[in-house]
DNA sequence: CCATTAACCTGACAGC
DNA sequence: TGCTGTCAGGTTAATG
């Protein structure tokens, strides 16, 4: 599953091919994802054209000619995967029905963008474009961890209410909305933070110092896969997931990267993997 | 109210 | 080659 990083490098994918497009044809495949697809979703989908591709947290935002947005949540296990027609210049297969695409959009120019869900975790609902931050699924979500409202005063006031531990404590979307398992495991390990400790008992120097590192770690992860995504192209249109190097996510018994001389150790935590360093990590 | 757990699903992989 | 068990990048409903 894609994180805040994951979902931006899909939506920087899919917005040359579907800003400005007419969605002609909507395959909808099945009734729903984790939940029922939205009343005549094919018929509020076919014919209208995408005004802007915009992301709000780990949801892509469709917005749509007919004043209403489709939100987009990729889930665990969600991908988009584009097929451009094929053109003079460039003659290839065309392209096959996997397995998992549950939603199927066709553009007008012939490009075939498939929504495919293997664990469908995921997500899409319709909702008035003037009312999507209102909408269930958005109006409890914290600030964006890029943007200007997620600060060290914000940041130093919500974790004071928080009696879990901050590796939970920043997973938790209300607080800072965007961050999931693998990127948490990296801030902390940045930052020198053990996963275990309480929220509320950390400095509020060391919460400062998590501020800038929860935007270099998405930066990067973010840059990271726009090349990926400029690969990507050459071969095939999936969008998604891409390699990364972490210090310490999936590297349980693995050298510390600061070269102490300890291993990377592993605990579970509200059901979830934590990894950390031992001894940079207090 | 808060915090933790179980549940939603399928696929990949390790071990036997 | 199967089988079984475990785990997975998220989020919510149920439970304590």
């Amino acid at each position: 599953m894609p994180e805040l990083p994951e979902v931006e490098t899909v939506r920087r994918g899919l917005q040359p091919h579907m800003e400005g497009r007419v969605m002609a044809r909507v395959e909808v495949n099945r009734p729903d994802l984790r939940w029922p697809f939205p009343p005549n979703m094919t018929g509020r989908l076919q014919g209208k054209t995408v005004t802007a591709l915009r992301r709000r947290s780990k949801y892509i935002l469709v917005d749509l000619d007919s004043a209403e947005t489709l939100i987009i949540h990729l889930g665990m296990s969600g991908r988009m995967q584009i097929d451009e027609a094929p053109t003079a210049q460039f003659h290839h297969e065309p392209p096959v029905a996997q397995k998992h695409d549950h939603v199927v959009f066709h553009l007008q120019d012939g490009t075939r963008i498939a929504f495919n869900d293997a664990r469908r975790f995921g997500a899409m609902d319709l909702t008035p474009t003037a009312e999507v931050e209102n909408h269930w699924l958005l109006n409890k979500l914290g600030p964006e961890p890029l943007g200007n409202s997620f600060n060290a005063p914000y940041l130093v006031e919500a974790l004071k209410k928080k009696s879990s531990p901050i590796k939970t404590a920043l997973l938790d979307q209300r607080v800072v909305s965007g961050l999931g398992n693998i990127y948490v495991c990296e801030v902390l390990f940045r930052t020198g933070i053990s996963p275990k400790r309480k929220a509320s008992n950390l400095s509020a120097a060391r919460v400062a110092s998590l501020v800038p590192a929860i935007r270099d770690v998405l930066e990067e992860a973010i840059e990271s896969g726009g090349s990926s995504l400029r690969d990507h192209r050459q071969t095939n249109g999936e969008l998604g997931y891409f390699q990364h190097n972490f210090a310490v996510y999936d590297r349980e018994g693995a050298p510390c990267r600061n070269e102490c001389g300890t291993n990377i150790f592993r605990v579970v935590q509200s059901g979830r993997s934590s990894f950390y360093c031992p001894k940079c990590q207090r």
